[in-house]
DNA sequence: AACACCTACAACCGCAATGAA
DNA sequence: ATTCATTGCGGTTGTAGGTGT
């Protein structure tokens, strides 16, 4: 399988599958001189690769540590727990399983996991969350963290609202853009962002700074608690309230002291360390969570595009 | 048997981070 | 401070082998 079409680069170097003498000059080269040092190992073995391609193809197929083939099931319940917690972060999961690459992990998660997860929620609402910047990504599904990339079964109907690229200093707010539920779009400003977070600490709990306080991964978490709830109901307003505000109008009202005080967990001072409050009868809706999400487009905010939310059926 | 399609996975690519010069 | 090389990562591609028709 894989590769295996020999090819020589313009500048002379081998492309594609590596031979048994390749591999043996390769393995040879590491034992005398240790990993590293990549660039080396050419020049020194006359070896026709790029030190990219060797540290490649040590790392993922050479190592006498890797384990080969044959995930197990504990494995494959840590790799789904990890994903779900830091999401495509393919070499942070293999960190946690010994002998296992992250090119595995993810051929592994990408052919395999990800199937089975739509297999097993074929009609279930999900939801997608991307942190750019923090290149992260989870995508729940009834409550389930799935695949990266690509929702299920619902091409041309996902909802994209664009969150801002640090939940931890800045603010989520904005008009939606965009031709209505077909693909709204939530935007923010990177200059507003600075400002909010001058005043960390001080602010009042608004519903912007509930959210404002949170890392992108306790955003997260709460995304996976809270959808795992997530009924037709709200969804039906979740999407009233995207269509709604395609206007441009401020939708629903903030979100109420009664809910901020019910979720202490949720509070401004999360951003001091505490986690999202799990109990059942203090949380929040996804409808109550997304509410401050849609506030007034005067407000003048510019798009910012490091994390999006794809909602799909 | 022949062909088309699917799956698994090795390898490549582009980008970002890091460190040395 | 800047440039450049190296390293590491995640996304994507290409292909052998398997499976279905």
């Amino acid at each position: 399988m894989g590769r295996s079409s020999r090819i020589s680069s313009k500048d002379g170097l081998t492309k594609g599958a590596w031979s048994a003498l390749e591999d043996e000059i390769l393995v040879d080269y590491v034992k005398t001189h240790g990993e590293g040092k990549w660039s080396n190992l050419a020049k020194q073995t006359g070896l026709k690769r790029c030190g990219k391609s060797c540290r490649l193809r040590w790392m993922n197929y050479l190592r006498p540590d890797i384990k080969r083939g044959n995930i197990s099931g504990d494995e494959e319940e840590l790799i789904m727990r990890m994903h779900k917690l830091l999401g495509n972060r393919w070499s942070l999961i293999a960190g946690r399983l010994p002998g296992r690459t992250d090119n595995e992990i993810k051929n592994y998660w990408n052919s395999y996991i990800a199937k089975k997860a739509k297999d097993q929620f074929p009609s279930t609402r999900s939801v997608e969350i991307i942190d750019k910047k923090a290149d992260a990504r989870v995508d729940l599904h009834g409550g389930v963290a799935l695949s990266s990339g690509v929702c299920p079964q619902q091409q041309g109907k996902e909802d994209v609202i664009q969150l801002n690229p640090d939940m931890k200093n800045a603010a989520v707010t904005g008009p939606l853009s965009g031709n209505g539920l077909t693909k709204p779009k939530l935007e923010l400003s990177k200059s507003r962002v600075g400002q909010l977070s001058s005043t960390s600490g001080e602010v009042e709990n608004t519903p912007t700074n509930f959210i404002l306080d949170f890392s992108s991964e306790e955003f997260c978490n709460m995304l996976d608690y809270d959808f795992a709830k997530l009924n037709d109901a709200n969804i039906n307003e979740l999407e009233n309230a995207i269509e709604a505000e395609s206007g441009g109008t401020l939708l629903n009202p903030p979100l109420s002291q009664e809910i901020m005080e019910n979720n202490g967990g949720f509070s401004s001072s999360a951003a001091e360390g505490d986690q999202p409050n799990n109990n059942n009868s203090n949380m929040v809706s996804a409808a109550d969570l997304f509410q401050p999400l849609f506030l007034d487009s005067n407000d003048g905010w510019q798009l910012g595009d490091d994390i999006d939310i794809l909602f799909s059926n």
